[in-house]
RNA sequence: GCGCGCGUAGCUCAGUUGGUUAGAGCGCUACCCUGAUAAGGUAGAGGUCCCAAGUUCGAAUCUUGGCGCGCGCACCA
């Protein structure tokens, strides 16, 4: 039997109970046993960071990582689910440090790599607890216990050996290049680390002068304008670049104003690009006269003075030789560049090789140029600290932006400083230490020649399925197609270390692919450095042993040069390309785990949010190509199902951060609403791929309409089946997996085809959906999968439930016996097998609340006969044989003629509490209905007079009285036909005798109509649609598939009828304010001055007592009764009344 | 600046290949039910489908150009 169900659920402390039986049953890991063998379906698990508190973002990526999972699994396939942690990098360093209070790589070395790397590895696993109840919590099954940790030794020599692949196939190379550098932490950042840290920031703008050189190398009073916005790199000017085939202009000011004028010097002349003059004239409010023009390539080869002497040697410039013969100055002179343009700025582009990429590439060709040996150098007076070095004494071990100011000030007073504003653009800092600005650097780097593979990763991502579609050639696609060689290494400390040793004396470089390889290499010596520090500290991890410092400490023979050793690089990798080799890695392949690594790759499905595009989703695809792609596939790899999360965002609307903490503690929401509310929250709120508004208010609101619904119904249904003594233990010998096959087999359990209209019509909803969320799940459309689920309570519980309870209240017992009411068996074995499928149906999406129901309908009622858990049975698919389409249409019409009844009703103010005498229906032809329709529906008279309170039903036999017929064109299917004439046909067809045109479409199929300005159009039957309107006058309601009219007049029963419902209502109403149980007998007096209220409520006496469960009835007072004097539609009445006691609760009886 | 996405009811969002009366939930208002009852149900009000032009017989839907929001990118010197 079941277990009595608590009217108000209690989601958390049901879920709690839930959790504690998985665990202790081991569910999760017999629903794994259970598929052994069988397809496997692929799920990867994007490592988080356990170094910070999970947040609601997690929530969703976790609840969308279990829902397919759990999906699949009950469809028979098998899931491997492997939790993972990614261990590595800056964010955990600069976790550290916070806790140290320290920030530079000083700081960090002066405090020792060894206790440093300690501290990492323990900081790690800082907030595991956090993480692991969240994810017990959320009920996200995933092997927590064999979880892969990208600092592990296996997992380290995996991508080692990733990383000596590609070093052999000669794409990991050292390259000088300029790089976006993180001078307080002394490392260079991935592209994809350094878009993490955009920022709009208000800079310093300077437009500097430079004045020309004539030939003699005399300065002249024309000063080409540079501008710029990175002060800071003036003292390192190599060359000012215009572009060749642009106007140029020479300004001087307007006698009258500003400085100098009349003071003797001599005016400056100011030299900008043409189309910028007017602008620069307007920011620095000042008339200027163009006194001459050219074009830009007139000022390439000139020289002028830079801003700065810093690397400028007194007298004129140098004379080099230049490759092509002739010679020329090699620095401090005009270049013609094609990136020069006129967005913004003077059309004057200040140089400085050492600190932008553009620019580098001048001065390498410039190099180019020159003499072997002979060309510019690269000038750089900023040291790898972000400090000035004292070849610029001005700012000698300052770092380089605060020195803004000071180069400013020194500018104007020397009279460079042409103009100054504040100029606000996005510049990127550190995405971990987000007060630092970052710097372009020259800087020799780790880079893996990923651009070369570009068209290969194009083409494995074209056969990727994204979710939503536009990632692939979007976002994603886009970021393929610009891609550049990946910034691998990192000069930091805790991080997978760079495999590659050097000879100390070559300068000769081999990878190592494994611990293994490196320690059975010649000579080797320093592996007893991490065995001391092992010795000295049990506890020390063995996996530190492939850490720094531990790992620097190993040197071996060089085999390059006889007597040199082969020393490690110093740098580790960007722990991107860690979780990016995750899809092997996790398995410690290709030093072991061959057979997972077979099995378990490519993945079936991965999800996360999208800021993952150009993190975990490239990495692994890059690695995967790299690695993997010389072999032709039939799939893509490494995964070929993406849902791509949409971001989720707080109450205001704003990105939630991990750093901010702007947003409610996930645990909040647990303990109030529960894990399951959340959960459909997330899959049945919006599509996934939408930035979904996390806010308390959306959780709570989105609970009644599915959650409560259900449980409401299952309540209802426990409840009743107590009562009833439906007990399927009792009626079913040896169940299965209780589908309908196997209840079939029960006792008192009737063929479909011979039950009731209701109970078949409640399978036929129940299987069509259960195909539906089978398809759209086949195709990671939860949400539509959601909406399937949802209207299938609504239908359960708005239409089944109610139009059953006459059933349900009926006398006798639901079971076989003699007390047995078969039709009352069949109301339960119906809702009974309805429910237990919505169990399994709802399974995947809210784990919790279909186990509850699963566990009391199926476990309780018949022991371990049956599977102890909703997750261990199969998927429902739906059986095509038990919908009846012709019945759930016609339900439908019913449910819409109900409908638009009582819209007729609340046109004309008639309550439905006072009865009508008729109400007539005029179905709409068209719209896929027929004559079948009809006659269904006016077999089902009585249900719709019960629904609207009419004393009859009839289908209109003369329409005409009520409504106007239209004949309207089906442009849809003329449109293609008639073209521009439609405009014409339809006004033809409108206008026309709709009863002439119908009768003569019903006699020949087709009518020719005249068309206005001449000619004719011929249309089919087919062509036309018939649409109905209500007359005038009439209480009447129309929709797309039918017209439904009440009779408004009223006789006097009818109003004396009404009266009684409303003085039954007014009881009812009563009784519940006296807090009466509905069990409860009361002794009822009334008393009234209205004739009209008396005579009604005498007519209908035994009525008003059998409704409100009075023994007695009658006219005049009652001593100790409660009184309430009120107004029932203008007639006054008092109403007393006193509680006798209380029956025997049962069904059946007064229904 | 370039790219991607979005813009539909007070709020959160659907809207299938262009087609006649643009939907849902919540909220609001009114009503119903009172044997699921601190539940449940029905109805109503509420829309210049961001703007403009274009294509078309016909545009929320397609095209172009704006505007606004979000995200991403980076040769913003």
């Amino acid at each position: 039997m079941f277990e009595p169900v608590r009217g108000k659920p209690d989601f958390p402390a049901i879920e709690a109970a839930i959790s504690q039986l998985w665990r202790e049953r081991g569910i999760y890991k017999k629903s794994l046993e259970q598929r052994r063998g069988s397809k496997r379906f692929v799920f990867f698990e994007g490592p988080p960071t356990a170094n910070g508190m999970p947040h609601p973002g997690h929530c969703l990526t976790r609840t969308i990582k279990d829902l397919y999972p759990r999906y699949r699994t009950m469809r028979g396939e098998y899931c491997e689910r492997k939790a993972g942690w990614d261990t590595h990098g800056l964010p955990v360093e600069v976790e550290v440090c916070k806790e140290l209070g320290i920030h530079s790589k000083a700081e960090i070395e002066a405090f020792g790599v060894e206790p440093f790397i300690h501290r990492c590895q323990e900081s790690v696993w800082r907030y595991m607890k956090e993480w692991e109840a969240l994810t017990e919590r959320i009920g996200f099954w995933i092997d927590l216990s064999d979880a892969y940790v990208t600092y592990h030794q296996s997992y380290v020599e995996s991508v080692w050996w990733a990383l000596a692949e590609l070093f052999n196939g000669g794409l990991l190379y050292q390259g000088h290049k300029i790089v976006w550098w993180w001078a307080q932490g002394g490392t260079a950042l991935s592209s994809g680390e350094v878009g993490q840290g955009y920022r709009e920031v208000a800079d310093p703008s300077v437009y500097v002068a430079f004045p020309l050189l004539d030939d003699e190398g005399n300065q002249t009073t024309r000063s080409l304008v540079a501008w710029t916005t990175t002060p800071w790199t003036l003292p390192s000017n190599q060359f000012a670049a215009v572009k060749a085939d642009l106007e140029y202009v020479v300004l001087r000011e307007m006698p009258g104003g500003g400085d100098g004028a009349g003071s003797g010097i001599p005016a400056q002349e100011y030299i900008v690009a043409e189309p910028l003059a007017a602008p620069l004239g307007e920011k620095m409010k000042k008339q200027f006269e163009v006194v001459d023009r050219f074009m830009g390539s007139t000022l390439v080869g000139r020289s002028y003075v830079p801003p700065f002497d810093t690397f400028r040697p007194a007298g004129s410039p140098q004379a080099t030789p230049l490759q092509a013969g002739g010679s020329q100055p090699a620095a401090w002179r005009v270049v013609a560049a094609d990136f020069v343009t006129t967005d913004s700025g003077t059309g004057i582009v200040h140089i400085a090789p050492a600190f932008g990429e553009v620019d580098y590439t001048v001065l390498a060709f410039e190099q180019a140029r020159f003499a072997e040996g002979r060309g510019p150098t690269l000038l750089n007076c900023v040291a790898p600290d972000g400090t000035f070095t004292d070849t610029f004494p001005m700012g000698s071990g300052r770092f380089v932006k605060e020195c803004d100011r000071d180069i400013t000030r020194d500018l104007r007073t020397r009279n460079l400083l042409v103009h100054q504003e504040q100029y606000v653009h996005d510049y990127p800092f550190c995405w971990r230490a987000d007060n630092d600005p970052l710097i372009q650097y020259p800087r020799q780097s780790w880079f893996i020649r990923t651009s070369q593979f570009r068209e290969q990763m194009l083409a494995n991502n074209a056969r990727i399925d994204w979710l939503p579609e536009h990632i692939k050639d979007g976002r994603f696609g886009n970021f393929l197609e610009t891609n550049v060689d990946w910034a691998l290494s990192r000069e930091r400390y805790w991080g997978t270390p760079l495999p590659i040793w050097k000879c100390e004396t070559t300068g000769k470089a081999e990878a190592v692919p494994s611990y293994a390889a490196l320690v059975a290499k010649p000579g080797v010596q320093g592996t007893d450095v991490f065995e001391k520090a092992k010795a000295a500290n049990p506890k020390l991890s063995d996996d530190l042993r492939v850490h720094k410092p531990y790992i620097d400490a190993i040197t071996y023979d060089s085999p390059f040069a006889a007597g040199a050793r082969m020393r490690r690089v110093p740098e580790v990798i960007d722990c991107w390309f860690d979780s990016g080799a995750m899809p092997f890695a996790q398995w410690g392949w290709p030093h072991r785990g061959e057979q997972d690594f077979k099995t378990q790759f490519p993945a079936d499905f991965i999800s996360e949010a999208i800021d993952q595009t150009r993190g975990w989703f490239y990495s692994q695809l890059a690695i995967s190509t790299l690695l993997f792609g010389a072999e032709e596939t039939p799939y893509p790899h490494p995964f070929r199902t993406c849902i791509v999360l949409g971001h989720m965002l707080g109450e205001d609307g704003q990105k939630m951060s991990k750093s901010k903490r702007n947003y409610r503690e996930p645990a909040e929401i647990f303990d109030k609403y529960g894990a399951d509310a959340l959960r459909w929250f997330f899959l049945a709120g919006q599509p996934p791929w939408t930035s979904i508004r996390y806010s308390e208010r959306a959780i709570r609101e989105s609970v009644p309409e599915f959650l409560l619904r259900l449980w409401n119904v299952y309540s209802f249904f426990v409840i009743y089946a107590r009562i009833d003594g439906f007990d399927p233990a009792s009626l079913l010998d040896a169940p299965g997996p209780l589908d309908h096959a196997d209840l079939a087999k029960a006792r008192g359990y009737r063929p479909v085809a011979d039950r009731g209209e209701l109970d078949r019509w409640m399978l036929s909803e129940l299987n069509a959906t259960c195909a539906a969320v089978v398809h759209r799940m086949d195709r990671y459309d939860h949400f539509g999968a959601a909406a399937e689920l949802s209207a299938l309570v609504d239908a359960v519980s708005n239409w089944f439930v109610r139009r059953s309870r006459d059933r349900f209240w009926s006398a006798g017992r639901a079971d076989t016996g003699p007390e047995g009411n078969a039709a009352k068996l069949d109301a339960y074995w119906t809702l009974y097998e309805t429910l237990l499928t919505i169990a399994r149906l709802a399974a995947p999406f809210v784990p919790f609340v279909s186990e509850a129901i699963w566990h009391n309908l199926a476990v309780a009622a018949f022991g371990d006969t049956v599977p102890e858990s909703v997750h261990l049975t199969d998927f429902p698919t739906g059986s095509e044989p038990l919908v009846d389409r012709d019945l759930v249409r016609r339900m439908a019409i019913v449910r819409d003629v109900s409908s638009l009844g009582r819209a007729a009703r609340a046109a004309e103010k008639l309550k439905v509490r006072q009865p009508l005498s008729k109400v007539e229906v005029i179905l709409a032809e068209g719209h896929g209905g027929d004559a079948a329709d009809a006659a269904w529906l006016e077999a089902h008279a009585d249900l719709v007079c019960d629904e609207l309170n009419v004393k009859q039903f009839e289908i209109c036999r003369e329409p005409d009285r009520y409504i106007t017929r239209a004949v309207l064109p089906d442009l849809k299917k003329l449109g293609p036909r008639l073209g521009k004439d439609l405009p014409k046909a339809r006004d033809a067809i409108t206008k026309a005798d709709a009863a002439a045109l119908l009768a003569a479409l019903s006699r020949d199929g087709r009518a020719t109509i005249p068309l206005a300005g001449g000619g004719e159009a011929v249309i089919e039957k087919d062509d036309v649609m018939i649409r109905t309107t209500a007359k005038e006058g009439w209480a009447a309601a129309e929709g797309p598939r039918a017209v439904v009219v009440v009779a408004s007049q009223l006789t006097p029963e009818l109003v004396a009828e009404g009266l009684v419902r409303e003085v039954v209502h007014a009881v009812q109403s009563q009784r519940k304010t006296l807090d009466l149980e509905f069990t409860d007998r009361i002794e009822l007096a009334f008393e009234t001055a209205s004739p009209e209220l008396t005579s009604a409520i005498e007519h209908h006496l035994d009525y008003v007592a059998s409704e409100t469960l009075a023994v007695s009835a009658t006219f005049g007072g009652l001593d100790g009764a409660a009184v309430e004097s009120l107004d029932i539609d203008g007639h006054p009445l008092t109403i007393a009344i006193r509680r006798t006691g209380t029956a025997p609760a049962a069904t059946g009886g007064e229904a």
